[in-house]
RNA sequence: UGUCCCAUGGUGUAACGGUAGCACUACAGUUUUUGGUACUGUCUGUCUAGGUUCGAAUCCUGGUGGGACAACCA
């Protein structure tokens, strides 16, 4: 055997985190976090994210810590903070701390004081909208707020009033004093507080009125801590400049973090907003954020994905400058890669016509054993009752078949999987001309295992025993939009690219009583058909199999033949 | 008439001055108790024009193209 040593690459963070080890920047500490906002359920986008920050950690003997955000109590839940806890946690991820930015609301304070004293910081009384009339555009400069020369003593005494409540929302903000012709919009001036008295914090109440803002606090709450890399996504490459400006006005010690970006994940189909998800949400549109079609953590969970499968696509899909969009049809793959090699494989017939062989006994009951999973070593096998009167799939017979088919046709032999091997003698049609029931003849010499068995035929089908299969529910998901890229049709609604028949429910399924005892974390493969799991709503009594994603191609080439 | 970031097959990435490689997709073929899986093969790429160099995807310059920035969001 040659050895197993797949080199990765090292992506561009990785490299850059070797070489900050190497020359011993920050003394050779390393500390990631994760800081997502809980105004959300976390999908796809953040698994990516979530891997690099706790894998850089994990890989060269650092820590991660998780941060929530929340500065923003307008927008913010406990719902989401218990549930981007849980999404962590399926992935394999532990924290080594789990922070709020509410937690340092009072040393952000005491610093933004600090900054009043130094000059650097002012209060302004003008509107929103003066406000952002007075910053200009990218590229006419802006113009200084009548306010900007304010004595410290009085920036000091608004400040507080800021936050005892005295102040209305909007009335005031406090500014950083920079410099309102940057060619860097986010220097001039960025507002470092405003006043929301409307919504409750999440923890901490009505206690405070004056909230910090993303560009103050997030630098300034990696500091805290000690964060070393500071990994975000694209978007907030032009705060770095800023992020950087904060730090510099407070750090006391050799120490400081390091901000870089990486591309935010895109895929094809797929929508990846917050704001738009809330809305399919809020609309009804989808069953909640946990609905299968949701690109959520937990809507794949609940759709079948494995956290497996998840690590597998992030590792194809890299870390780079500059964004992307991926094809669905990757992270497809990297699901059906782990599937197939873990997935047990169970008989379901989808679409039933009952099948005769009759020359087999009456009443009786063979069990064919089935091996649970081809391709894995020692993972058992469970039974299937075979009876005389048995479903297949309406689509497995063609009365008259065209050449490459290679199912049942009249006069034409077929494995029964795991079973025998039989031959169509003829069929039964109702007055529409619809068949209603398929006759054949099974040869005894040819079960499963017996020295005739090996005799070569067209196909194999799958089948339960009519008597003994159990009734079902099957959610057949599809992706749920159909645009191609969903940023280029910002002015379009976006609900009339959905796809109308993402969802199809199909009750007359028929599956091997096998499956009744099938715990819901587990995954099938349902012959020919595809990958499915037990959604959590199933019940002995009623069994509901969601698809997570079907076979490769096998219907669309069967449609082209 | 700005600042910052970026540009490798259809898609996603690697090559760190020395043979443009990998994966996905698509299309063929082999194996197969499902047309799945596995394996093999084929198609397709360094945005452009200069420069440096024995040698450039890589370094430099100019174009072209794309993205981010004008929330009291993060």
């Amino acid at each position: 055997m040659e050895e197993n040593t797949v080199k990765r690459t090292l992506n561009f963070i990785e490299q850059m985190v070797e070489k900050d080890l190497a020359e011993g920047r920050n003394n050779g500490r390393i500390q990631t976090r994760f800081p997502p906002e809980p105004n959300g359920y976390l999908h796809i986008g953040h698994a990516k994210a979530i891997c690099l920050d706790f894998g850089i950690a994990r890989n060269y003997g650092g820590i991660c810590n998780l941060r929530f955000d929340d500065t923003n109590p307008a927008k913010e839940d406990v719902e989401y903070v218990d549930s981007i806890q849980e999404d962590i946690k399926w992935l394999g991820y532990e924290w080594a701390n789990i922070y709020y930015a509410s937690d340092y609301f009072q040393q952000l304070w005491d610093l933004a004081v600090k900054l009043i004293k130094d000059g650097k910081a002012y209060i302004d009384e003008q509107s929103a909208e003066t406000i952002a009339k007075q910053k200009g555009t990218p590229t006419l400069p802006g113009t200084e707020s009548p306010y900007r020369k304010r004595p410290v003593e009085e920036n000091l005494a608004l400040f507080e009033k800021m936050n005892s409540g005295e102040v209305e929302e909007g009335a005031m903000v406090l500014r950083a004093k920079i410099d309102m012709a940057s060619p860097n919009m986010h220097f001039r001036d960025p507002i470092m507080y405003r006043v929301i008295k409307s919504y409750p914090h999440h923890r901490t109440g009505y206690a405070w009125k004056a909230y910090p803002m993303y560009d103050y606090a997030h630098g300034q709450s990696d500091y805290f801590e000690g964060v070393t890399h500071s990994l975000c996504t694209l978007e907030f490459e032009v705060h770095r400049p800023l992020y950087d400006w904060f730090i510099d006005q407070f750090a006391d010690s050799d120490y400081r973090p390091y901000q870089t970006e990486f591309n935010r994940l895109n895929i094809t189909y797929t929508v990846m907003s917050k704001r738009k998800m809330l809305q399919l949400v809020e609309e009804g549109i989808v069953r909640g954020w946990d609905d299968p079609r949701m690109p959520t953590i937990c809507g794949l969970r609940r759709r079948g994905y494995t956290p497996a499968a998840i690590h597998n696509f992030i590792d194809k899909i890299g870390y780079t400058k500059y964004e992307g969009i991926i094809d669905v049809s990757l992270l497809e793959h990297a699901v059906r890669e782990d599937l197939n090699a873990n997935a047990d494989r169970a008989s379901a017939v989808l679409n039933p016509i009952k099948l005769i062989l009759t020359n087999y006994p009456e009443g009786q009951v063979e069990m064919m054993e089935a091996v649970n999973n081809p391709e894995k070593e020692n993972c058992g096998s469970h039974e299937i009752p075979f009876t005389k009167e048995l479903y297949i799939e309406a689509d497995d017979f063609m009365e008259e078949a065209p050449k490459k088919y290679f199912r049942l046709t009249i006069g034409q032999e077929v494995r029964l999987k795991n079973a025998y091997i039989i031959k169509c003698t003829g069929c039964k049609k109702d007055e529409n001309g619809n068949v209603t029931e398929v006759y054949a003849e099974y040869d005894p010499q040819t079960k499963s295992g017996m020295p005739e068995s090996n005799r070569k035929v067209k196909g194999t089908i799958h089948w339960v025993s009519v008597e003994h299969s159990l009734p079902a529910e099957v959610r057949l998901y599809d992706r749920l939009f159909l645009a191609e890229n969903l940023n280029e049709e910002k002015d379009r609604d976006f609900r009339e690219l959905l796809n109308p028949n993402s969802l199809v429910i199909n009750t007359k399924a028929r599956v091997e009583p096998w499956l009744k005892d099938a715990t819901h974390l587990h995954n099938f493969q349902f012959q020919r058909i595809g990958y499915f799991n037990v959604d959590p709503d199933s019940t002995p009594d009623k069994l509901v199999f969601n698809r997570t994603v079907s076979l490769k191609d096998s219907w669309a080439k069967e449609v082209r033949n």
